[in-house]
DNA sequence: AGGTCAATTTAAAACGATATAGACTTTTCT
DNA sequence: AGAAAAGTCTATATCGTTTTAAATTGACCT
């Protein structure tokens, strides 16, 4: 067959045609079978130890790398994970320490972090569909996760590998990290209470969000253990823009000078109730406390009086990869799940 | 040819064990050739005008797709974008601009994007290589760049399509986004002459970075042309971390009564400096000015006194997703390259 | 000595796309 | 009318990998 070809099977010459070596490259070397040598190096029980050996070490001398694409279209694995977020409302960072976080988890395995974005004029169910329906990524991980995610169901129903952050009515059945944002507010509410505070005023994440639920509810039901009151910043929550919260506290502290404590939930809306208490001359810390969760400890520097509780996103991103990862190779394992406790704000 | 195969073609079968349309599924309904369909669907010149409606109208009404192993592997196109990226140093949602926006600039376009963040513990160099030596990208974006940037070289040196996110001193031959920072030290040191000021401290990016001497250059040059005092933080710079920047402001402020102005690079660094500055009881606006330039809106809400320059990182990314993909098309055009001229703060 | 069995290795096909070269029509030219 | 030139389309090979089924080898058994 090939005997048309002059046999000059030098290492130098049974390279790819880009330069990359293949494993013909390393067949042509070991003078082996590409499928044996494919097979060692995948560690299959039918080829002998000494042969295995062998292809190892010369895989590793001329560095070889298995071509993604070949792989992919073999067996349609992609050996890529996507991180589908919005990027909207993101000005602390949360969303970087998230990807770079995955990014982390990633890191010593085959496995490509994807971010696609989605886009406030988008559906956030289109990517997730769009990911599906062509096979791009092996596994998906998604944010801001509502109640009933239609995204969740979608996956489900798929049997798609995902992991979420943060936690859906049906959590029990699919991996996610979750801050415990209902103990959060619980101590939070504690913490204000143990400083005497009486009437809380609550910027709460958009109530669609499932974090939003359970912050309202941990926060009320600390309330009515220590006898305090709850008022929801209805319809301003902490996605609102920010003048538009500095404005809202303005007013609000006016027309109910009871208020003696405001509780949000990000960074940025957080600085945007202290602007709001400047704007009336109350003074953080004394006359009013502003108790809030951050992705990263940053407040407390700016304002030691505001009480703080940081969020480990870090952690989440590597859980979550893990996870992902996990749901990929073993889709009938217990799913991975992890729900962070917070601590007060020493760090 | 066909002939032992039932001729029991329906558009049902037609499709890959998948389940998705492929150029198979389009050439049996159509009943043409496989290269034909092919050819039809990248516009060849040697296809009928009628075979070419004929077919597309087929691919859209199936949801045809192609597949990306398939096209990778065949023609060594990835249709990736690669934005390797450092994650530290950022809290003010800098890079998730960045990558949203070279996302959104991606949209519509066959081109999927790849983040690649390397860590503190990494040579830089590693990821570009990396992704050259495996081809597993089209381009790359980097961002941070220095004035000789070894990873610029090693990518002109192999002319592998990128762009960069600021100016290396071979900017004039490879595509970038920039943002004129010696013009903004300009500008935000006559600002501060203007209110009459006599002294600044600035607190510059990394040395090593090249906005840094863009910075400090515009600066010096404002600074000669009015009259001012210039005196680099050196060895803080806006990448310190944030309690050591304060605490440096508190004593270097105390020691050095005469400094009447800070300018920093960075949100976070701006606060840092305000925080330092409210240690001693400075009152930023009267006794002194700190002026910065930020990715996002933000101090400006938060104490009205500070002078801000807004960068838009959003536009950055757009722009250097088209520049890479034109690198990448069009490798011998002249490399797209712009310089963001800073607008004072107003917005 | 013949046959069974296990242990290895290989040939061939396939994933989905495209590049190359050739085949078949139809037009156009002389 | 015959030949050359377009204009369309197809057969074949290939990218790098893995899967399937078959081939080879030697050892073991009776």
């Amino acid at each position: 067959m090939s005997q048309k070809k002059a046999p000059t099977t030098t290492v130098e010459q049974a390279r790819s045609a880009s330069g990359k070596p293949t494993l013909k490259t390393i067949a042509r070397i070991s003078g082996l079978a590409v499928p044996t040598v494919s097979r060692a190096l995948n560690d299959a029980p039918d080829i002998g130890a000494e042969t295995k050996k062998l292809i190892r070490k010369i895989a590793k001398d001329v560095g070889y790398i298995p071509n993604r694409a070949g792989v992919r279209l073999r067996t349609g694995r992609t050996n890529v994970i996507s991180l589908v977020m919005s990027t909207e409302h993101d000005m602390m960072g949360h969303s970087t320490r998230l990807i770079s976080s995955v990014a982390g988890g990633l890191r010593d395995t085959p496995f490509h972090l994807v971010v696609t974005p989605f886009f406030p004029d988008q559906d956030p169910m289109e990517p997730v569909r769009y990911i599906v329906e062509t096979g791009s990524a092996d596994a998906v991980i998604i944010n801001q996760v509502q109640p009933q995610d239609p995204r969740i169901a979608y996956l489900m129903e798929r049997s798609f590998p995902f992991a979420t952050h943060g936690r859906s009515d049906w959590a029990d059945r699919h991996p996610y990290y979750d801050f415990d944002n209902s103990a959060f507010g619980e101590i939070a509410v504690n913490e204000l209470a143990d400083r005497g505070r009486k009437n809380v005023l609550l910027i709460a994440p958009p109530a669609a969000q499932a974090y939003a639920q359970h912050i309202i509810y941990g926060t009320r039901k600390g309330a009515a253990d220590r006898g305090l009151n709850v008022t929801l910043a209805d319809p301003v929550t902490s996605d609102t823009k920010i003048d538009d919260i500095v404005d809202y506290v303005d007013i609000t502290l006016r027309n109910h000078p009871e208020i003696d404590a405001i509780m949000t939930a990000s960074t940025s809306s957080a600085m945007a109730a202290v602007a709001g208490l400047e704007k009336i001359g109350a003074k953080v810390g004394r006359e009013i406390d502003v108790s809030t969760k951050e992705a990263v400890p940053f407040l407390k520097l700016f304002r030691a009086d505001i009480l703080t509780t940081t969020e480990k996103v870090g952690a989440a991103g590597e859980f979550l990869a893990r996870a992902a990862i996990q749901a990929v190779r073993s889709p009938l394992t217990t799913p991975m799940q992890h729900l962070e406790v917070p601590s007060a704000q020493d760090s």
